[in-house]
DNA sequence: CCATCAGTTAGCCATTGCGCTAAGTATTTT
DNA sequence: AAAATACTTAGCGCAATGGCTAACTGATGG
């Protein structure tokens, strides 16, 4: 079960990383750190018919980088904080790992093994 | 000129994020975290001919996460620790928007979302 | 009611991404 | 010199991405 868990932090990752890839993407979660919004609201500032606006806020839904609400015929979007979490995980995990190491060209592999840094 | 430094670092981010969206490529940077390794050392925990090994290799390279070179056939790899600085700079850029200030208008859509979604 | 507004659905199209094989180049090694 | 090693180059195929238009649904305002 840890395994499947494993898996599936992975994968999360792939789709967030995908997600982030794209620069009307990452200005939407932007502008939603500073608060929630409509999607027309969000959509204005870019030179894209709406149908195309709403797949990035597809993706960013169930990515589970942000969160919407419909009322009435308004959707509402939020940004989900937790969403970053797991990028932030694997950026520090990434970082233990060089931290320390002097990086010498021609190196035997490490033989200290670094603890883990128990977060 | 500072606005053209501004496209190119959020070009940057697009190919940074795209390239970590891979899980091969982001092993490949796990694996350099620990050290400098050849294509072939790289490349052998892959199910994956070598052209296709090789075209990771080459966009991590090109996208400023690694860095490589060639001593005779043998073509070492290691990690460039600034890559990252983009990303990590992005993400607390991120953090520190919604933090210290996320409660009260996020609240209204997650209230909303709670009584609409009753599971 | 009727029009407008805010999304939504359906489907098309060009480009990119990621895998493959086959064949080539440049070093070692024997 | 010949063979093996370690990539490298070239090109193919298919699925996914990111854009579009046209037409539709379901509120809301006059």
């Amino acid at each position: 079960m840890i395994l499947s868990l494993m898996a599936n932090q992975i994968q999360q990752l792939d789709g967030i990383f995908q997600a982030l890839s794209d620069p009307t993407r990452r200005a939407v979660v932007g502008r939603l750190g500073k608060g929630p919004a409509s999607i027309s609201d969000l959509a204005q500032p870019f030179d894209m018919a709406l149908p195309s606006f709403m797949k990035h806020i597809g993706l960013l839904e169930t990515t589970g980088l942000i969160r919407t609400h419909k009322t009435g015929r308004v959707r509402m979007c939020a940004i989900e904080k937790n969403g970053l979490r797991a990028v932030e995980t694997w950026l520090s995990a990434q970082r233990a790992l060089w931290e320390g190491r002097t990086d010498r060209l021609e190196q035997f592999v490490t033989k200290r093994q670094r603890k883990d840094t128990a977060s």
